[in-house]
DNA sequence: ATAGGACCTCAACTTAAGTTGAGGTCAAGC
DNA sequence: GCTTGACCTCAACTTAAGTTGAGGTCCTAT
């Protein structure tokens, strides 16, 4: 009734038990052995597992959410309050995808009727995280004084 | 002033030059050539890559862009009603992908009190992409029925 | 005690979307 | 006419997030 091997909690969160031992050497979880060399993993490690998967969905990094997760206490369970906290920086990141996808779509709402993708008030500007990602300095889109051919 | 040399279309959408020629290994894009061999690109094909872009950044992965761009007449240089009517099918997709992400922060929000990131009240069914990228029926992010440890 | 399903490691493969480098050609200004 | 920067091809490399396979061990029910 305690623990779990690799495939009742790959079964229980979902994921595969090969994608289990991926995470496991990525430093997301660490279970135990038992004497044959088998992992064990605590009850604790579903709720583990869940936290990498929504922050995934959120879009972070495998190595993004290992730092979020190493700032777990060490010697101790997690508790409720812990998960909570760490649960609340998600708002915020899902907040400014929302923002970021919304503004795209009102900016190409406002460009579908000349259907010129290319227009000043289709302009849009370092959209998303393209620019970002480059890193070299402002990108955009669609460029301005373009006329038609 | 009318043809551009790759280095050019490159600096006036923002990618790379290596990425011009990505895109048309990928049939996005079929430029001419000059007696010499060089790349000569048409004014009409500011837009279509910056159509790609725009498409990439809603989530669409190259293939299926050039399926989008297939559809476009051969012959003749694509008018202003072929790109409205492409970028129509934008928005649908974009309002998908900010009612997915919508949901998830609102199921997350309810979960955020409590910290479980597991109870009946957070359950996230089907969320994103997950479930149908691996095709392997219904997946669930939290399990039910699940204690603290 | 044995069969077979679940587990183990380790290396190689996958896909997407490009980047990097080597070795060579083209074109434009002086 | 030469030099220099932009261009050419082709192959190999990159990163993320896993999957697949080979060859072998463990554990549990009969």
């Amino acid at each position: 009734m305690s623990d779990l091997t690799i495939g009742q909690l790959a079964e229980r969160v979902g994921v595969s038990v090969s994608a289990m031992r991926f995470y496991e050497a990525k430093g997301l979880v660490h279970p135990m052995r038992n004497e044959g060399g088998q992992r064990r993993y605590r009850r604790s490690d579903i709720r583990r597992i869940s936290f990498v998967l929504i922050a995934q969905q959120i879009g972070l990094t495998i190595e993004e959410i290992r730092g979020k997760l190493d700032a777990l206490p060490e010697g101790r369970n997690p508790t409720r309050e812990d998960w909570s906290r760490m649960s609340r920086g998600f708002r915020e990141e899902l907040d400014r995808r929302i923002t970021t996808l919304t503004r795209l779509r009102d900016n190409l709402d406002g460009c579908i009727g000349c259907g010129c993708l290319s227009l000043k008030s289709c302009r849009i500007y370092n959209p998303g995280d393209r620019a970002g990602k480059a890193g070299t300095g402002a990108r955009y889109v669609i460029g301005a004084r373009q006329e038609w051919p």
